[in-house]
DNA sequence: TAAACTAGGCGTATTACATCA
DNA sequence: CATGATGTAATACGCCTAGTT
């Protein structure tokens, strides 16, 4: 007797997966429940959301042939096998959306950024440890002017307390592969260089990184307009915004990661409790077979699991009985199962794939 | 037209600093 | 007050793409 479980597509939806979150391929991915059929698409990169692609600025839409090559791993197959999203957060990818507007030096050179480049002294910053590195002189001119003075209030409120300040790379921060050690040492600055060049790192303030986290929602990656308008905005470099996007990334990677991984034990720990009794199963269906030897008489006989009813049926084999199988009783009737997917937990607050709107001034 | 060069962006790993328990 | 843990701003570096020469 040959006895094989299929266990397919099925429509019933998996309980453990109702408290699990919503993710944003599911549309998409048709929603579809499906079991034992993993593609885990593990990766360390995000597979890439709703909108694969961003249309940047020109309005044209492109994906880099290296973007795709990174990506297309983890491009789901139009399979209606499981697909488990690992990593379904990832926003766009808007990696080099940027490129087809890229400013040219002078474009955006910002004068606070050469100008002060080492000439902010140490003493420049005000009271106490706040040294605010950071600040260029609008800032601190709006430090100085009573908050409801000229400048936009908001601008005003961001310039009271910005922090940071080892941008001293005046933005262009890969020249460093160029200028070598002179820079780092420049750079790094220290006790003994004391030009104020030294690595100060003041936190961003409560509005600042607040308005950063909004803007983050939107796009999880800057156009160097939208850099430069936050820059503004929040009295920072723009290398500080560009910093603080980056690392931001890399934050909710990681946070993603964590979940994936703690998704990932759940995935197992299920399937392995599900292998089991179906191991059990299993036994127990040898030992009605030794028990009842009506069946020993039978031709092979393949026991199907019915996805959707989630019943074993009989497939009568060539050479069995019609009568012998339909009098056959249904043998055992499973329980329900408890996939934990397809839906993978997702962080919420994630930056949707967009078109930019914005960068279409650029 | 292809190749070399340049500039800028991003990801990742790491460092350094601030804050808190 | 000292100290370790933690969070995060900043740096370093490699890779990539697009534009320019």
């Amino acid at each position: 007797m040959e006895l094989a479980l299929t266990l397919g597509d099925t429509s019933k939806p998996f309980s453990f997966l109702d408290k699990a979150p919503k993710m944003a391929g599911d549309k998409e991915s048709g929603n579809r429940d499906l079991g034992f059929c993993m593609g885990l698409g593990v990766s360390g990169r995000s597979s890439r959301g709703g909108g694969d692609e961003e249309e940047d600025g020109d309005g044209d839409k492109r994906e880099s042939p290296a973007t795709d090559r990174r990506h297309h791993q983890q491009h789901h197959p139009p399979s209606t096998l499981l697909q488990l999203h690992l990593l379904p957060f990832s926003p766009t990818n808007p990696r080099n959306s940027h490129h087809s507007h890229k400013p040219s030096t002078s474009q955006f050179r910002l004068p606070w950024l050469t100008d002060h480049l080492g000439s902010e002294p140490e003493s420049s910053g005000g009271a106490g440890r706040g040294l605010d590195v950071n600040r260029f002189p609008a800032a601190e001119e709006a430090e100085q002017s009573s908050p409801n003075s000229a400048l936009s209030s908001f601008q005003m409120e961001f310039g009271i307390r910005s922090g940071g300040g080892a941008g001293f790379r005046s933005g262009s921060h890969k020249r460093v592969d160029m200028e070598g050690d002179n820079e780092r040492d420049c750079s790094r600055g220290s006790d003994d260089d004391d030009n104020g060049l030294t690595r100060k790192k003041l936190r961003l303030s409560k509005e600042q990184s607040a308005f950063l986290e909004e803007s983050f929602k939107e796009h999880n990656t800057l156009n160097p307009k939208q850099k430069l308008a936050l820059a503004k905005q929040l009295n920072l470099r723009p290398r500080q915004v560009e910093v603080w996007f980056q690392n931001r990334r890399a934050r909710t990677k990681l946070k993603q990661t964590e979940i994936d991984c703690e998704y990932l034990k759940r995935c197992c720990e299920t399937l392995t409790e599900e292998n089991r009794r179906l191991q059990k199963e299993l036994q127990e269906l040898r030992a009605l077979k030794t028990s009842q030897p009506f069946y020993m008489q039978l031709p092979a006989t393949t026991l199907t699991m019915c996805p959707s009813c989630e019943r074993v049926a009989t497939t009568t084999a060539p050479a069995s009985s019609p009568a012998a199988a339909a009098a056959a009783p249904p043998l055992a009737k499973p329980k329900p199962r408890t996939y934990p997917f397809p839906h993978a937990p997702q962080l919420h607050h994630l930056p949707q794939a967009q078109p930019q709107a914005h960068q279409a001034a650029s």
